[in-house]
DNA sequence: TATGAATGAGGGTTCATTCAT
DNA sequence: GATGAATGAACCCTCATTCAT
């Protein structure tokens, strides 16, 4: 009786630590972000942060997680009869700017890790793999429909769409003179015209 | 005059210890790797490393640099004159599978430094602006040839290129079961897509 | 509520870190007495000493002000209505050798250090201006008793005797044949003849 | 008849690079100075500056003792029969503001560096010998002359002397608001009621 | 729950010095 | 006489983590 809401709070304590370490590795890196840091920015003492996460290590593996969740999570919200297109780029309109974008530089900090941790590497992967499903399944819908080139083999082509909307983060970062606007109208037009079934 | 080949001693000094920190970023991290690991691998001691560099953020950028300025030199090799795919897509060919790629990771790295280090951010920028200037270039070409749709604006069109050609090193790190080969297509095949003039 | 003595506890670690930093910068100096030496002598890793002070600085800061305080304390515990002589000879004659004056070296390394370091300058001469304070209003209720020669301007003679006074440890230093007693006996007198009331 | 002119080179060499490591040291202190500011300051290589003096140690003494001989080389150039307050205070004339006295800062970093050691320490009181005796002997014609209190003991009051005039220097480390006549205007008073035959 | 005291290895960097040229 | 390459110990400081309270 005493003891009843403690597992919410619980959780919701991890979210907050969870929160705060985000803002952190944005602003310093997965490595350069120190656990004295994120106390700080979660308003919280070391020997309580390691009640909730047994290790650093532990915090990143399920920020990742957590990231890409919610990155991918606006696919899953679609049924396989909307256009396809509307489908598929269903993250990239939901944003609403550079800064929304500036906010995904985190993606690179996980690629980066990837590389050398094999941890993160398989939760990308795991992720990947689960919208690619769903893409893939989008695809196979839309050539059902006529509306995607038939000749295009769903698995590949899912997994270059998840790499190039992906990649759009690259966009801020690479160069100063374009804005917002047009780079989603273009790569809007290039999977459009990458999908479209092709003139014989 | 005791002086010989001084000068160029000390420069070769320089390119062992960027080759030797090139292999400790991409196996640590720019944060991770450091200045002693570099010193062992580089078979050096750390006090006679700052006699050519005077901090461990003087090698990075320099190494960001050579790193960038090489990646991107395949396209300064091309004329005009050769037909429009041959060249934006010159970088992904000349490569010859996922190691290759692999040894590329340490672009996100780069991606992920540049977000809060604005030395490296503005490195990242002038060098995109090297290629972006050369791939306009190119896109202007093939549009006077009538191989590129005349409808799209150089100059974004070469932004968006940049981000497509830097994302195929995501590929590997994101899926398992997609062979180079047919990534390679796929890209290719998109590019070529969305280049294309479109019909009526 | 957990807490007890928990802030007693804090500010009396730093104490001990403090005297244990000037015992360390008597035998090595504010330059050459480091941080691993401070801790060995305190009993501490470094990691905890970090935890009471930010920086070396700050120790050697808060150390120098604590010392100048407690070196012109002796001045505070007057009244006016002593004799003139008593109050400003005070420091002088509670010392009872050159042990006593050999720990005032430090004074040394603090005018060194003042000289090059705006902060340390800054807390020398606000515990200076302190000092000058009282010894001019001594100096002040002397003359008004007529044991002071009136001719002499306060502030400019407080300011004198301050160094006089503080050159004291000086001798130990530059002499091996004079004796403790004597000398503070021939500083006494020169004190002495320099304030008297001077005959017509 | 090759070398002829390279021991007075060899000489001037060292005359710079002591030169150079006096600005050096009052700049950084006897400690904070490297070997490698030096060099730079000398405009001369580390394996160079070796080849005149055998280490850092070697330095600091010699700079010590010629700093020593000619600050208190003023003693030196008077006879015995000119006045006596002349002669003792003649440091302290010959120098035309704080400027002046800043410039001997570097006997604080002495003074420092005496008390822990005994080469710094052996050098200081031999100097201090020398001018002591001096002093004591201007002291003793002075008394002879009947201009100094017969009551003075030579040797003791020459300690005393030294220690005043050395600590002129700290008063612009200690105070802002005194200004350099008014204070040696107010030393020279001093030390003349100090030596002057006392009334019955 | 929650704190912050405590560790000691390791971070980037500088040091005085030596030595081949 | 003169250079600067080379060393490795030591510099100040931060790290992830543990533990008594």
């Amino acid at each position: 009786m005493v003891r009843k809401v403690v597992p919410e709070q619980h959780e919701s304590k991890r979210q907050e630590i969870l929160a705060a370490a985000h803002r952190c590795f944005l602003r310093n890196g997965l490595q350069g972000a120190s656990i004295s840091m994120i106390c700080k920015e979660a308003g919280m003492s070391p020997g309580h942060l390691y009640h909730y996460f047994p290790s650093k290590e532990a915090i990143v593996e399920q920020m990742a997680d957590d990231y890409l969740v919610q990155l991918h999570g606006h696919f899953g919200r679609h049924t396989k009869d909307e256009p396809t297109a509307t489908v598929l780029l269903s993250e990239l309109w939901s944003m609403s700017g550079w800064d929304d974008l500036a906010h995904c530089r985190i993606l690179f900090e996980l690629l980066a890790e990837a590389g050398r941790n094999e941890k993160i590497h398989a939760i990308l992967q795991a992720n990947t793999d689960g919208i690619r499903q769903l893409l893939a399944d989008t695809l196979k819908a839309g050539q059902a429909r006529g509306e995607v080139d038939p000749g295009l083999d769903p698995r590949h082509a899912s997994a270059v769409l998840v790499a190039v909307l992906d990649a759009a983060p690259m966009l801020p970062l690479m160069t100063s003179d374009v804005d917002f606007d047009e780079s989603r109208k273009l790569i809007t037009m290039m999977i459009d015209r990458f999908l479209r079934p092709q003139p014989l």
